[in-house]
DNA sequence: CTTTAGCACTCATCTCTATCGAGTGCTAAA
DNA sequence: TTTAGCACTCGATAGAGATGAGTGCTAAAG
């Protein structure tokens, strides 16, 4: 996909790009000349920019301005112009600093991650927490609230936490429900949504156990939602340096974004369609199949517990986004949270 | 506070408001006397329009447009002009059922509360979660992750589930932690966080009970945490229509909202300032004592168990905002909260 | 004292025009 | 293949009217 351009190509391709992300305005050919002595003349730099617009990796907004790199042009600078270079140790320290002073929550992860993504790469984040494809049972705890209600709490074995609230149909105690509880704490133990719907199918219900069929039911709802896509949680920071970028001069445009930014099932969707096992996945301008992203860029990696607990972490910009910052600052926040959550839940 | 007008004036003023409302242009004499037969001459409404500038509930963008309301105008029509209705019962009913639809669930109720918040007052929502002023202990349960972690549950007495991870410095078996938690239910049960202390305090714990003790300790520190300001957890939804607005044109302001409404801890700050203890609360531009919501109006509203577990939730818009609805929608889903909520913990 | 017609005046907005200049594409020579 | 030269394009900027909505004031009428 990815064809070769002389060298000569490459670097004006680069300059181009990186000029244009640094500046946000169209880089004419004679700004190259003098800004950048490559030992050729304007006019040789205005032949190659003809060739490259041919070849679809730059364009001009209009006939007379300098050139704006597309989408294809992007994608070649970073598969192969640009630097990547890790975060400035500094930084990676204040960051790491930051994860130990609070405490060992993973809501409080998620919501430093989001703002320290968001302030490093100066852009908007997104954090999926990391949920294990398969749901499987640990723990549940019933505590009553009142004479007729109650607390579910559900554990999984991902460690992720689910609680509902009960109504019952005539006064329940405390005792019932850890009677109810313990019994099927031993019955579902490690059983996954199916051995655990298959449960309570096998079984028969008597009257007396109605307590205990609401809960198995409500137990095996939660393990298959979970499991479901479009039930993570979703962590965001930054929506404001959105509106800060020039593109997004026209409010429709912003808005447009922030309607996506905004409404959890379509960032799921996104999330969750990224392709992202094997370190990091940039996603440039119209490569996403979302038309309300077309101007924009995303760069996602996954992070989580290999095969138990995937997650998905990433930025989104426009376009004209610092990739080599965007890069290095999502690759350091997952290698981070991977490295928090191996030393929680790995062995 | 509130002065009195004479008819006219007042008759004046709400038309003033209710134009501009709608249309977000200065309203001019002319366009009241044509639209609205008041039975006099533009040049009377001018003299009005004169008067009513001179007492602050009007002012000119520039010399030569109509009038637009002030602060101070807004109020005296929320105050005396605005005729309340109830939100038009399909709609109550619609929203009902959608609250019916979902499962017992405090989170999803807040969103859906939030969203329904945000669409029916077109302006972005905000909520915050009920919240006992007091912790008070409900039950603790300790569950094993690893040999060396375990997932510590802590649910008060308002049905607030809080959930942190430990780390052991040595193997630690369910068993142990089943024991310790039992003992720490027996030993807080009802306690609030200053009787929890004390206990704490006042006990000497040996090596062996290095667990219970940093259990105990945590459980302090999550009601402590949980009885201070800013640790509510805040549900938004509709900020995508503040940029749809026409104040908001120039990017620089709406940031400034936005940038707030994302900040939890000054969103946090604004709410716990409001006095919603009884009824609705309108909050008009510059009576905020917030600089960046100088341009906004708030319509809050207190909700949940009066004194035992107090929320608030509202809208967030421009001056510029239909009052009516906003103040309508934010009643009827306060009062939808509330009924939830007594349903469930309500004796 | 209040209301109103009349009128001059203000000022944002729109349109038209001219100018400017950055940047291009092409041609012809090096 | 490179480069100097040059005409050309077209957005951006600025100024000049023209427009018109809306005002404030005055003086007469009710």
């Amino acid at each position: 996909m990815v064809e070769d351009l002389t060298e000569r190509k490459q670097a004006i391709l680069g300059i181009v790009v990186r000029e244009y992300i640094a500046t946000a305005r169209p880089v004419g050919s004679d700004t190259i000349c003098q800004r950048y002595g490559l030992g050729v003349s304007a006019a040789t730099i205005r032949n190659e920019f003809a060739e490259l617009t041919e070849m679809g990796y730059l364009m001009q907004p209009h006939t007379s301005a300098g050139r704006v790199p597309t989408a294809k042009g992007y994608r070649y600078f970073v598969e192969k112009l640009m630097e990547e270079s890790d975060l400035p140790l500094s930084e990676q320290l204040m960051i790491r600093h930051q994860f130990h002073q609070i405490s060992l929550d993973l809501d409080q992860w998620m919501r430093l991650a989001a703002a320290v993504l968001a302030r490093t790469a100066q852009s908007a984040s997104l954090i999926a927490v990391p949920q294990a494809r398969q749901a499987r049972f640990r723990h549940v705890e019933l505590i009553s609230i009142s004479e007729l209600t109650g607390l579910m709490i559900l554990v999984l074995q991902d460690s992720s936490v689910h609680q509902q609230m009960m109504v019952f149909s005539k006064p329940v105690a405390q005792e019932e429900l850890s009677r109810v509880s313990n019994k099927l704490n031993q019955q579902f133990a490690n059983f996954d949504a199916h051995q655990a719907q298959a449960v309570v199918q096998a079984t028969t219900y008597t009257e007396q156990d109605a307590l205990e069929a609401e809960v198995s039911k409500r137990i095996v709802e939660l393990m298959q939602s979970h499991e479901a896509q479009g039930t993570r949680e979703i962590y965001r920071d930054g929506l404001v340096h959105i509106l800060r970028q020039p593109e997004f001069i026209e409010i429709e445009r912003a808005r447009q974004v922030l309607q996506v930014l905004e409404q959890d099932n379509t960032l799921q969707a996104i999330l969750s369609e990224a392709q992202v096992s094997n370190g990091i996945q940039v996603i440039i301008g119209n490569e996403s199949k979302w038309a309300e992203l077309r101007d924009c860029s995303l760069v996602l990696s996954g992070y989580g517990l290999p095969g138990e607990a995937n997650g998905v972490l990433g930025v989104l910009g426009p376009m004209r986004m610092p990739y080599g910052r965007a890069v290095s600052a999502v690759r350091y926040v997952a290698s981070l949270l991977n490295d928090l959550l191996h030393r929680l839940y790995g062995e």
